[in-house]
DNA sequence: TATCAATATTGATATATATCATACTATATG
DNA sequence: CATATAGTATGATATATATCAATATTGATA
């Protein structure tokens, strides 16, 4: 646990979300007085299922995964945050406890921001919970329908999907790390780890991607869209 | 499509949602004047993908199902809406077109309300946008705990899950009619109809439950409910 | 460096689920 | 009334996926 603080400015905060651009200076000045910032390793734990709702967690910068242990130590993999999310938005005002648990799957920097203090600036500033309010819904538009759409697809059709996903939203480049183990990739996608594996040799030999290890290189994505599509 | 219609004033409406009781007077009289009531029958459609956006709808009575148009004219359906719902909460913020449709399971009530006017309103009356970002929060708590959990369930697991669902969170009884048919219950749950088939007859075999067309009798609940956690 | 544990890989096999075929309702429709 | 049409039902078979087993590889740690 090595939660490196450092304290910036929220007005001049580089990471700053838009949506605290509706801020006025004295609701601004709130935040920054009610608000820690911190550095978390890769595989660091931050909340964890059934530990009391404070905060709420803005990621600035890494990646982390939002998960939910389930019977027999398996987890599955809610979504994955990326920089400039609040993370596990959609249960933190239904909720006097975390549903998921939260940990880094790369070293990370995080916004912590007082719920109370958040719950404050939406019953005074119309413009700043609309927005919200907005932005929870793409998040949910986003996270439901990558969990609808599993349900139709095939192994084959999640793994290119998958492998999309990071490319195109994650890391914006057809090359990657993968931040995941196979097992997790699993976990995200409703599937058996050796499925995984098998899947993505496969699509090696069928030239769609390279594999070394952890990287990824995608080499035909108008095929992998195919795949992902079709099911 | 006997869309009859009929105004009630919202002041006095028995239907009423507990979150317009945060409205101040004024905004109770521009939610009435900006809402229209319709009463649908069973099977017709009120909001389709792709057409704007312009009301919220709130269920008074009835029961309705919130669904996607996949490719070959396959449906998955979201969710099911049961009375004082907000059908489509979680998606008519984000976009100006309808992401999912909306159809009728049973005769349905139905008071739409103009969309504009409900985002005037959150913009000035801070504890009505709090506790709609509360509701929006439990609504997708269920909606996707349901999805999530779809994916570690096996066909059992589902199916028991279901007929639990329509006897708890439904009907509130034991004994009760299938608003759905076979298939549909497939689109629901991500499976064939031939196997909602036989897995119900199982079901009915080992007493679990009792079937008749549509009517359905929970015998078991215990086991059922076993049936249902275990997957 | 040696050792251990976790992860990754591949193959063989079992199981779950989808698909195909057929028949048998109910319900609508001319 | 006859005849479509969708829904329900069941069996046989094909296919997809999970499970089991064995080995290899990597990464962490003493």
């Amino acid at each position: 646990m090595s939660n490196t603080k450092r304290e910036s400015r929220c007005d001049v905060c580089i990471y700053k979300s838009y949506l605290f651009n509706y801020l006025t200076k004295q609701e601004t000045a709130l935040v920054n007085l009610n608000k820690k910032e911190i550095v978390i390793e890769k595989g660091e734990i931050i909340c964890q299922e059934g530990k009391p709702i404070k905060y709420l967690v803005y990621l600035r910068e890494g990646l982390m995964k939002l998960y939910k242990t389930g019977a027999g130590r398996t987890q599955q993999i809610i979504s994955i945050a990326t920089p400039q999310d609040f993370i596990g938005l959609l249960s933190v005002f239904s909720n006097t406890e975390y549903v998921y648990s939260l940990s880094a799957l790369e070293d990370s920097s995080l916004c912590m921001i007082e719920l109370d203090v958040i719950k404050k600036i939406i019953l005074q500033n119309g413009k700043f919970a609309l927005s919200l309010i907005e932005k929870m819904n793409k998040i949910s538009d986003v996270v439901l329908s990558n969990k609808v759409e599993l349900g139709v697809k095939q192994l084959r059709g999640r793994i290119a999907h998958i492998l999309l996903m990071f490319a195109e939203q994650v890391y914006r480049s057809d090359i990657y790390e993968l931040p995941v183990s196979r097992k997790e990739i699993g976990e995200l996608i409703d599937m058996r780890t050796e499925n995984v594996v098998r899947i993505l040799s496969e699509f090696r030999k069928d030239q769609l991607i390279g594999i070394e290890g952890k990287k990824i290189e995608i080499r035909n994505k108008p095929m992998l869209k195919k795949i992902s599509e079709l099911g």
